[in-house]
RNA sequence: GGGCGCAUAGCUCAGUUGGUUAGAGCGCUGCCUUCACACGGCAGAGGUCCCAGGUUCGAAUCCUGGUGCGCCCA
C-alpha cells in the first residue's frame, strides 16, 4: 500500500504539486453546488502596481488557510482572484515605466512606440501622449504585472480557482460598475453637484474623505489686525494662511465667547484687500485657538466649508485647479493688492503677503511657528486645496443620520475577526462629514456612463443627464453616442457632451462581490455565492474597501455583503516598523520560497494570529521548514512498519491502552483545531497540532517503535501500527492547510487522491484516557535525563530502573512498562509505591563494554 | 482631544469560563554521529507575568487607577 521514497525531500515539490492540482482541477468550484454547501470568499484584488511583498504573502496565506479548511469540511469553496489594475497607481507606474504622460489634447498615434520599456533615465522628460495611447500602455503593463502576480500566488500555493478571475478594468467590471452606478442614480443614491471639493493640485483631481490623511507640518500663526468698519477699533486674528486674506468672507468666534459677543453682526475691513466682512458666531470656533476669533476663507480647510455652508456666506475664490492663485481678483477685492499674488502658488503667495503686511505695519509681532496637522491626499506630495467643481457622489450617511444609522446596523450583521476591528468601522461611519465622492479627473478607469445635452449656448444640462440602457453597458461616453443623437452633435450647441470623468477605483472595487459573482450575468452563480461567507482584508482599508462594499450592498440588495470579515495584521520589520517599499526594508517573496520552501513561509504567515501585526521572522521560516521536513520523515517511518489489515474496525485493532491514550490526545487536538478554524483562528489550530506533533514524534513514536517492529507479538504490533497510522492520517490532514505541499507529498505515499480533497479529521472516539500515557512518558524522560547526565548515548543499556510513584499511577505505568523498558533499553524495570506526589526513577546504567 | 489594541524568559509569542510548581519555539549551555530525520536527537539553565490598589480561599487571568508602546479617528 505505502509507496515511500528512500530519501524524502522537500526540494521541488511545489512545482510538481502545483502542476498536479492545476491538471486535476483540485480547487475548481462546482457551479452546481447548492448554497448551503458553498463557502464563498470575496478575495481582495491586489493593486497591480509592480512588486509583490511579504504583506501579500502573509494575508493571502491566512485566507487560503480558511479556504482549505472549509474545503476539507466538505464545502464547495468559491475562491476567485481579482486584480485591481484600474486607477492612479497604474497611471503612475505607466508614466514611470514608459516615460510618458497622458495629455488629452494630444492626437492618437497608431502603433505608438513608447520611448522606454522600464527604467527611463532620471533626467528624461515625460513624453505627452493621447489618452487612447496612454490607455493602451496601461493595458500592456497591467497584463505583464498580472502574469508576475499570478505566478507568485500559484507558487504560494493559494487554492484559488484560477478559472474565476477578474480585473477591475476588464469588461465585466466596467459593466458591473456602470450598472450599479446607474441604479444608484435611478434611486437617488448617486447625484452630481457643484460643491467645494478636496483637490490635489498635482494630480489635478478631486479626492474623497477616505483618501485624505493628516500630516504634521510646520506652520506659523500670523497675528493680523482687522479694523472695525465703523471705526470703533480693531479685531486681531491669528491665521496660518495669511495668503488667503483675499478670499476672506467672514470672521467667526464661538457664540459663548464673551470677548466677541458684542461684535457679532458688525463688520470689519480685510487688511490689504479692503473687502468688508461680517463677524459671525459658530460652535466650531475654538476660543482657545489663537486669539479665539478666526477668519473664514473660501476655502482654507474643511471647517471653512462647514462655516460657509451653515452660515450661508458668499464666495471669494482665489485658488484654481492648478493650485495657483487665480489671475483675477474676486469682486470688491482691491485688484492692485491682489496683482502682487496672482498666479503664485500658495506658499509663494504667503511670503508676498507677509512682506506686504510687514511693510504696512499690519503684522503684529513675529510669526509664531507651530506644528499642525495639514490635510494631504494619501498619495500626494502637496497639501490638499479646496476648489469648487461638479462631482458625482454616492450617499453614504455622511449627510444623512438615518442612512448613517442603517449602515452602522449593516456592520452589526457582519462578524468581525477579531471582533474589536468593528470599532474601526463604527468610528469611521460615525465620523463621516460628507457623501462619498466617486468621480475623478483622471484617465485610466471606468468612465462615468453619462452624457449631458447641451443647450443653445453650449452649456451642459446637468439636471437632466442622458442615461444609457443597461443592455449597452459598458460604454465610454467620450466615444459612444447617446440615443437620439448623432456623433456629429458631440460638443456642439444643441447637441451633447460626455461626462469627462472616471470613477475612483474604490467605486468599482466596492463591487467585488458582484463582479466576482457575475452579478446580472449569471444569476445561478450569483445566488450561490452572495452574500459571501467571508471578506478577508487588511485593517488599514476598513474605512475604504470594507465600508464602501457595505454601502453598495446596502443600496443594491439591502443586506450586508458577507457574514464574516477577517482582518489581517501588518508585517513589521524586526524594529517593529511597518514594512513598506518606501522604507526599503522589504524582501522578495520568491527568494524566500526558494530558500526555505513555500510551506515554511506559509508556516510563518500562519503563526501570525488574526488581526495581529506580526514581526517578519526568517527564524520562524526555519522552524516551518523543520516541521515540514519532520513530517516527511516521520511519515516515512510510520509507514515503514508494514501494512495494517484495515478490514477490522480500528476499535478492534487498537487494543493497547497506551495506544488508545495517544489517540485520545489526537481527538483533543482535532477538537481544538476545529473550534479554532470555525472561529477563523487558524493560528490556534497550527499551534495545537504542531505541539502535539512534536510530542508524538519525540515520545510516542519512540515509546512504541519496538512493539511496532513485532517485538512483543503480532496483536500488540498491529495495535501500535494502526494507532500510528490513525494519528499520522489525522496529523497530515490537520497540517494540510498550513503545509499544502509537504502534506500532499506525504499523503500521496499511501493515498491515490489529494489530501486537499480529503475529509477534515474527526475524533476517533475509541474511549481512551488521554492522560494514561503521561506517567510512562515522564518516566521515559527521567531515564533519558539519567543517560544525558551520565554523558552516555541514549542507546546505552540500562541495568535497572526502579520507579517510585504514587499508587494512583501504578496501573497507568503498568500499561506502558514493556514499551518503556524497550524504549529506554532497560534490562530490569520495577515499580514501587511512594508517599510523594511525584514520580521518581532510580536508574542504574550498565557498565560500558569496550 | 476621542476610540481601539498590546505589555508574560535574551527574542517571538501561547496561556479559552480565575484553580497545583506559568508554557512553547528560537537563541544559549552540555551531551549523543542513534539503524525515519544532523535540515537530527536527548537534556539543562533562564521569569518581580509593566506598576499600584481592589474582589476572592486562590489572580498572568476579573475590577479600578496609572505608566509605556502601537494603531485608528478628529
Amino acid at each position: 500500500m505505502a509507496n515511500v521514497p528512500d530519501r524524502p525531500t522537500l526540494d521541488g515539490i511545489e512545482d510538481h504539486w502545483a502542476a498536479q492540482w492545476d491538471a486535476d482541477g483540485t480547487y475548481r468550484f462546482d457551479t452546481s453546488a447548492v448554497r448551503a454547501d458553498v463557502f464563498s470568499i470575496d478575495t481582495p484584488p491586489p493593486t497591480v502596481s509592480g512588486s509583490l511583498h511579504m504583506g501579500h504573502v502573509f494575508s493571502y496565506t491566512h485566507t487560503d488557510l480558511i479556504a482549505r479548511y472549509q474545503r476539507m469540511r466538505g464545502k464547495q469553496v468559491f475562491y476567485p482572484m481579482g486584480w485591481d489594475d484600474n486607477g492612479l497607481p497604474t497611471e503612475r507606474r505607466v508614466q514611470n515605466f514608459f516615460g510618458v504622460r497622458c495629455d488629452p489634447h494630444e492626437q492618437y498615434e497608431q502603433h505608438f512606440e513608447p520611448p522606454f520599456r522600464g527604467d527611463p533615465p532620471k533626467k528624461h522628460q515625460a513624453v505627452p501622449i493621447s489618452r487612447p495611447n496612454f490607455l493602451e500602455l496601461c493595458d500592456e503593463l497591467v497584463e505583464m504585472d498580472e502574469k508576475v502576480f499570478e505566478a507568485l500566488y500559484r507558487r504560494l500555493g493559494l487554492s484559488v480557482d484560477w478559472t474565476q478571475h477578474y480585473a477591475t478594468i476588464d469588461k465585466r467590471s466596467r459593466c458591473a460598475s456602470q450598472r450599479a452606478f446607474l441604479r444608484n442614480v435611478e434611486r437617488g443614491e448617486a447625484y452630481s453637484q457643484e460643491a467645494p471639493t478636496l483637490w490635489d493640485i498635482d494630480f489635478r483631481t478631486a479626492v474623497a474623505q477616505a483618501e485624505m490623511e493628516d500630516r504634521e507640518r510646520p506652520g506659523a500663526y500670523h497675528k493680523i489686525p482687522f479694523q472695525k468698519a465703523d471705526g470703533s477699533g480693531q479685531i486681531e486674528i491669528d491665521t496660518t494662511r495669511p495668503e488667503l486674506l483675499a478670499a476672506c468672507v467672514a470672521l467667526v468666534a464661538h457664540p459663548d465667547d464673551d470677548r466677541f459677543t458684542k461684535h457679532f453682526g458688525s463688520k470689519v475691513i480685510v487688511p490689504l484687500y479692503g473687502q468688508e466682512v461680517e463677524i459671525r458666531a459658530h460652535e466650531l470656533a475654538q476660543p482657545d485657538k489663537g486669539t479665539g476669533i478666526a477668519m473664514i476663507c473660501t476655502f482654507g480647510d474643511t471647517t471653512d466649508v462647514t462655516w460657509w455652508r451653515e452660515l450661508h456666506l458668499g464666495m471669494r475664490v482665489i485658488i484654481g485647479r492648478d493650485g495657483r492663485l487665480l489671475a483675477d481678483a474676486p469682486d470688491d477685492v482691491d485688484p492692485d493688492a491682489y496683482a502682487l499674488i496672482a498666479g503664485k502658488y500658495p506658499n509663494q503667495a504667503q511670503r508676498a503677503v507677509v512682506d506686504q503686511l510687514t511693510e504696512q505695519g499690519l503684522l503684529i509681532g513675529e510669526p509664531r511657528p507651530l506644528q499642525h496637522p495639514v490635510k494631504f491626499y494619501e498619495r500626494g506630495d502637496r497639501p490638499l486645496e479646496i476648489v469648487t467643481s461638479r462631482q458625482w457622489y454616492i450617499r453614504n450617511g455622511g449627510r444623512d443620520t438615518e442612512l448613517r444609522t442603517a449602515l452602522v446596523e449593516r456592520g452589526d450583521q457582519v462578524t468581525f475577526h477579531p471582533d474589536h476591528m468593528r470599532h474601526r468601522y463604527e468610528n469611521w461611519v460615525e465620523g463621516l462629514n460628507g457623501d462619498w465622492l466617486i468621480s475623478r479627473q483622471r484617465f485610466f478607469g471606468v468612465p462615468v456612463p453619462i452624457w449631458y445635452s447641451l443647450d443653445a449656448t453650449g452649456e451642459p444640462q446637468y439636471d437632466e443627464p442622458l442615461i444609457p440602457n443597461e443592455d449597452v453597458l459598458p460604454i465610454d461616453p467620450s466615444t459612444d453616442v447617446p440615443d437620439g443623437y448623432t456623433a456629429g452633435q458631440r460638443d456642439t450647441p444643441g447637441g451633447f457632451t460626455g461626462d469627462p470623468d472616471i470613477f475612483d477605483t474604490w467605486a468599482t472595487s466596492s463591487l467585488t462581490p458582484l463582479i466576482a459573482g457575475h452579478w446580472e450575468e449569471d444569476d445561478g452563480l450569483f445566488d450561490r455565492v452572495f452574500p459571501y461567507d467571508m471578506r478577508p482584508q487588511g485593517h488599514d482599508i476598513i474605512r475604504t474597501w470594507l465600508f464602501s462594499t457595505i454601502t453598495r450592498s446596502h443600496h443594491e440588495f439591502n443586506v450586508a455583503p458577507w457574514t464574516h470579515a477577517a482582518l489581517s495584521g501588518w508585517i513589521l520589520d524586526p524594529d517593529r516598523k511597518k514594512m513598506s517599499k518606501s522604507k526599503g526594508n522589504v524582501v522578495t517573496p520568491m527568494d524566500l520560497f526558494d530558500q526555505y520552501g513555500t510551506d515554511a513561509v506559509r508556516y510563518w504567515s500562519a503563526s501570525g494570529r488574526p488581526g495581529v501585526d506580526t514581526a517578519y521572522s526568517e527564524d520562524q521560516m526555519k522552524v516551518g521548514r523543520k516541521l515540514a521536513n519532520k513530517l516527511l520523515n516521520v511519515s516515512k517511518f510510520v509507514l515503514s512498519f508494514g501494512d495494517v489489515d484495515m478490514n477490522a474496525p480500528v476499535v478492534e485493532i487498537v487494543t493497547e491502552p497506551i495506544d488508545k491514550s495517544m489517540l485520545a490526545k489526537v481527538d483533543e487536538v482535532i477538537a481544538e483545531a476545529t473550534t479554532g478554524f470555525d472561529a477563523f483562528d487558524y493560528a490556534r489550530g497550527l499551534e495545537r497540532t504542531e505541539s502535539f506533533f512534536w510530542w508524538f514524534c519525540d515520545n510516542y513514536v519512540e515509546l512504541v517503535k519496538n512493539r511496532a517492529y513485532e517485538a512483543t507479538g503480532p496483536e500488540a504490533a498491529a495495535s501500535a501500527r494502526c494507532a500510528l497510522r490513525e494519528a499520522l492520517s489525522s496529523i497530515q490532514r490537520l497540517l494540510a492547510p498550513f503545509l499544502p505541499f509537504a502534506t500532499e507529498e506525504a499523503w500521496s505515499w499511501w493515498h491515490d487522491t489529494s489530501i486537499h480533497a480529503a475529509k477534515w479529521p474527526t475524533p476517533s472516539a475509541l474511549g481512551g484516557d488521554a492522560t494514561l500515557i503521561d506517567p510512562t512518558i515522564e518516566a521515559l524522560t527521567l531515564i533519558r535525563r539519567a543517560k544525558s547526565e551520565a554523558k552516555v548515548s541514549q542507546r546505552a543499556d540500562v541495568k535497572t530502573v526502579s520507579i517510585s510513584a504514587p499508587a494512583l499511577m501504578h496501573a497507568a505505568l503498568g500499561a506502558g512498562l514493556s514499551d518503556l523498558a524497550a524504549a529506554g533499553t532497560v534490562a530490569d524495570i520495577s515499580i514501587a509505591a511512594t508517599d510523594t506526589a511525584n514520580l521518581h526513577c532510580d536508574v542504574t546504567i550498565a557498565p560500558v563494554h569496550d
